[in-house]
DNA sequence: ATTAATCGGGTTGTCAGACAGCCTGCGGGC
DNA sequence: GCCCGCAGGCTGTCTGACAACCCGATTAAT
């Protein structure tokens, strides 16, 4: 087997997770088959054998591979796997990046129906007061577009703390900080027509209202209304193009 | 600082990995705090620097800490984790379980409506090919509650195969087969009653039907229907109760 | 006295070698 | 033909070492 070679880059065990795991990705290596040895790879690698096993560590963690002493270590079963990660790569392409927002919305829009039945006085302030924010962030005209993404992403996780469902609220975070970091210019750029982020707030304060009412039903209409129209919005500007 | 003790289970870097994830969530360890250096961990675990390092770079892969060459390893603030993954006791209890469902069902429910919009002749004939499988599973006294219980399983795979977004495959293959493993036996008992699984079973031929239409709202609708009742039926057990 | 250079200790990242415990596969004895 | 034992290879762990790096303190220069 021949794996790409590394050229010393952030980190010697990250270069051959990446390796290795793209050669999982490309069908060069199949669940049940067994790696070469520690020792193996890393004369191929030319590094020592800790490195190695620093990397084969990272795979066994994630489910990737599961070893066995005395015998060697196995690609596992893409069932088996016990961690989701998004590859860097995902977040460059625009078709990635919008089926990760699709899956980002669903878990908010159904965690918004939860906010709505768990909901306090106090969590409903909290949201009224990004809302507005979100209003006075429209009149700054230097960093008011800034202001209003940090504001929306805020509402997100605020929502989602309402839920009580940490797990729901890990996951949400996750995703939306690795989206954020590619699609804050973008999305600051869009939330800039003054138009669209008054539209965009209006969505939002009709979601926040909901959850307010305690209505389930309508929570999850409106936030499926606001996180897919927001989807659409970024999938039509013409300057978020494959990179 | 004090770590809990470890003694020579499974692993020794998981070991120390769990004890300073445990320590994390318990609030002694909080973002922005150094670590002790690898040598001072070791000595107090009482292991090599190698199994420390292995430990250390796990946590580094998952985002959760951070390391800098001659100064130390710190703990990265909540947003800048990487990975998601669900610590094996989220599984143990009803609520984490529950929760953790309806992170799923979000999830399946969208995608059902990607589905809707992305069939082929092909996948609607696999996916009836998997009710009938559910409805000859019925008749089967011995395997059948069991083979119910995997047609399930792969009704959803399939759906998010159909929808042809692969994160989110990734995702529900993931939180599914880690909930299936728990959740198994009691599923399995759930369907035993026929009742149930003929409903069950309804359910999902009305969200197959509703994919085959290209129905994305009725799609959503009734995979909703179904999914929520679901984890209602199986919230609604009483041997289903806190470990 | 203030600033600049230097030095030393501590830390991570990597390397090399060693050994225990385990497993597989082969060959020899029955 | 079957079973036992052994050798070799593998993973898991340990030990010691060194380079590169960072920080703080001490020292030197202005």
């Amino acid at each position: 087997m021949k794996f790409k070679s590394l050229e010393r880059g952030p980190s010697l065990p990250q270069e051959i997770v990446a390796s290795l795991t793209s050669a999982l990705f490309a069908g060069e290596l199949r669940p049940g088959d067994r790696l070469p040895s520690e020792q193996a790879l890393a004369t191929e690698f030319g590094v020592a054998r800790t490195v190695v096993r620093e990397a084969i560590s990272q795979l066994k963690y994630d489910g990737i591979v599961q070893s066995r002493v005395g015998v060697g270590a196995f690609i596992a079963q893409p069932q088996e796997r016990t961690a989701f990660r998004i590859s860097p790569e995902c977040f460059k392409k625009r078709k990635e990046l919008l089926k990760l927002l699709r899956l980002r919305n669903g878990v908010v829009i159904e965690v918004a129906a939860d906010a709505a039945q768990a909901r306090s006085n106090r969590d409903i302030a909290r949201m009224e007061a990004i809302l507005k924010e979100m209003r006075d962030a429209i009149g700054d005209s230097d960093h008011g577009a800034e202001r209003h993404f940090e504001a929306e992403r805020q509402l997100i996780h605020a929502i989602a703390k309402v839920a009580d469902n940490e797990h729901a609220l890990n996951f949400i975070v996750m995703i939306d900080s690795q989206i954020a970091e590619k699609l804050r210019s973008v999305a600051v750029k869009n939330t800039k027509a003054t138009e669209l982020a008054a539209v965009a707030i209006e969505e939002q304060a009709r979601l926040v209202e909901a959850i307010k009412r305690g209505d389930p039903v309508a929570a999850r209409e409106k936030a499926r209304k606001h996180y897919d129209n927001a989807a659409q919005r970024l999938a039509d500007r013409a300057d978020f193009a494959d990179v």
